[in-house]
RNA sequence: GGCGCGGUAGCCAAGUGGUAAGGCACGGGUCUGCAAAACCUGUAUUCACCGGUUCGAAUCCGGUCCGCGCCUCCA
């Protein structure tokens, strides 16, 4: 199987996909933080990272995928003390309602999920192995802080040196509860307890507290995946000053590389803009159902750009997708339908006319390429099928092949909205259609329809059925 | 201002030197009482604009215009 190749964000250049320690790859991925419903932009990058896994997986090897759910931060405590609940209930019913999403777009479950809160105690240590290295320093307040000039390599992920971003001195940024750093550009590894963080603290060596956010991604990582492991990964804007950051504690307290490669997807757009609260485009994945999409058309949608590109999500985008399942569908069921049940197919991992799709997703996950090659090899099998040139035996493989491929995608044909239950009057109009149409008396089923079509429904007949769905 | 991404058919989107994938929508056809679905099939002499290099450029170089993102805790 061919070696995927990936772009590497900190060498700025397509590396291979490969294991350091021959077998499994180690990767960790930045999770959500849990104060709210994740939106589709939030879903782009994980149900590309989900991509990632499955073309590495295909690819023979092993993985060990680490996603973190942040539940300790400024905006889980800030909420949750809006709404009057624990930290812990708060974060539970939105990680809840994350997991259910993520299971709607088949996402495959992490093999490990740590949560920051239950993490603590590693964080701290940490902490104190930077402050022992001379690589971090306590506050007056009790707020521990990484000394960004004590890391000679700070900004190679970024490229900060070129990004004009000077280092003010201490105390010309407005916060004032980060006066007291060295540096504007230090950053905090531990936040003293305030007055509004409530009962959200923890011991240290250094007081009461709580862990800075980018400390728990580096701490976990390493507690997973060792201290250094294959990739990491997430949206552009973790970029800097967050991966940035996870490098220089991470580097820094252990002196060895901390993950090979690092892996960025581009944001999501909403016609043509940056989603966000103030122009009212942020939409979740219920809005999707709400509007009667499926997950899966979502999905689809969201790995029909290649993930450097931004990707500009429209409504139509999600009916071209649905449109575009249903063919993937009905070429699965033509198989079905052809292949010989009773014999299994020969045993194999060949792609066979789907090679080209394989080779397009592991080519930097080019989606959009390989989904191009999925509909002409589609096309192909499809014409083969009708001119009747595929043996039993050759549609179970061809079978065999798709599912392989479909798997890859992570694409599934169970998760489409069951139709809506029409009122029993329309029920009636239908049930009353087809005996007219049973009875051949067409003028009287053509005027029922045309009935129905008034009411808003259409209804589509099979050979021994019919079935109601709203028109739209 | 700095850094980065991009402008390809009505919409979405591949293609990074050899003569424009694919999806949706739309037109034609097969099938079906009709309709739908399904399948087949057609649709960009052209890739924001202007120069240049080349036998040859959407692809390389220079310039111009436009859109978007990041620039200290947003995937």
């Amino acid at each position: 199987m061919a070696e995927p190749l990936l772009y590497d964000s900190l060498s700025r250049s397509l590396q291979p996909l490969t294991a350091s320690d021959g077998e499994t790859f180690r990767f960790y991925c930045c999770g959500p933080t849990v104060y709210g419903p994740a939106h589709i932009g939030n879903f782009r990058t994980f149900v590309i990272q989900d991509l990632l896994r499955r073309v590495v997986e295909a690819s023979g090897l092993k993985t060990k995928h680490v996603r973190n759910i942040t539940d300790v931060d400024d905006k889980t405590i800030r909420q949750s003390q809006t709404e009057g609940k624990s930290l812990q209930a708060f974060t539970e019913y939105w990680a809840e309602r994350f997991h259910a999403d993520c299971e709607a777009l088949n996402l495959l479950e992490p093999h490990v999920e740590p949560s920051a809160v239950d993490h603590i105690e590693i964080q701290v240590r940490l902490i104190q192995r930077l402050i022992d290295k001379g690589n971090a320093y306590v506050a007056e307040d009790g707020s521990v802080y990484f000394r960004v000039t004590s890391f000679a390599d700070y900004g190679k992920l970024s490229r900060l040196h070129e990004r004009e971003i000077t280092t003010a001195p201490a105390g010309t940024l407005q916060s004032d509860d980060e006066y007291d750093r060295e540096s504007a550009a230090d950053f905090a590894l531990w936040k003293a307890h305030k007055e509004e963080d409530g009962p959200n603290a923890w011991p240290s060596p250094w007081g009461k507290g709580r862990p800075g956010w980018h400390l728990e991604c580096s701490a976990m990582s390493m507690e997973y995946l060792g201290e250094s492991f294959d990739l990491h990964s997430g949206g552009v804007d973790l970029l800097f000053p967050h991966h940035e950051n996870e490098i220089a504690q991470s580097e820094a307290a252990t002196g060895k590389p901390f993950s090979r490669l690092w892996f960025h997807s581009t944001h999501l757009l909403v016609e043509g803009h940056k989603m966000s609260k103030s122009l009212g485009n942020l939409f979740t994945l219920q809005d999707v159902k709400d509007r009667g999409f499926s997950p899966m058309a979502l999905r689809y949608v969201l790995i029909a750009g290649q993930y450097r590109q931004p990707l500009n999500f429209t409504w139509d985008s999600l009916n071209a997708a649905r449109s575009a399942l249903r063919r993937l569908q009905q070429l699965h069921q033509s198989l079905s339908a052809a292949a010989d049940d009773t014999s299994s197919p020969s045993p194999s991992s060949d792609w066979g006319p789907f090679q080209p799709v394989y080779d397009a997703l592991a080519n930097n996950l080019n989606t959009p390429d390989a989904l191009g090659k999925l509909f002409t090899a589609a096309h192909q099998i499809e014409r083969d099928l009708q001119a009747s040139q595929v043996t039993r035996e050759a549609a179970a493989d061809l079978l065999a092949a798709y599912d392989r491929v479909l798997t890859v995608f992570g694409f599934t044909f169970d998760t489409e909205a069951a139709p809506a239950a029409a009122p029993a009057e329309v029920e009636a109009l239908a049930a009353a259609r087809w005996q007219a149409k049973q009875a051949r008396d067409f003028a009287r089923a053509d005027a029922l329809r045309n009935q129905l079509t008034e009411l808003g429904w259409s209804v589509r007949d099979a050979k021994d059925g019919y079935e109601l769905t709203p028109a739209n």
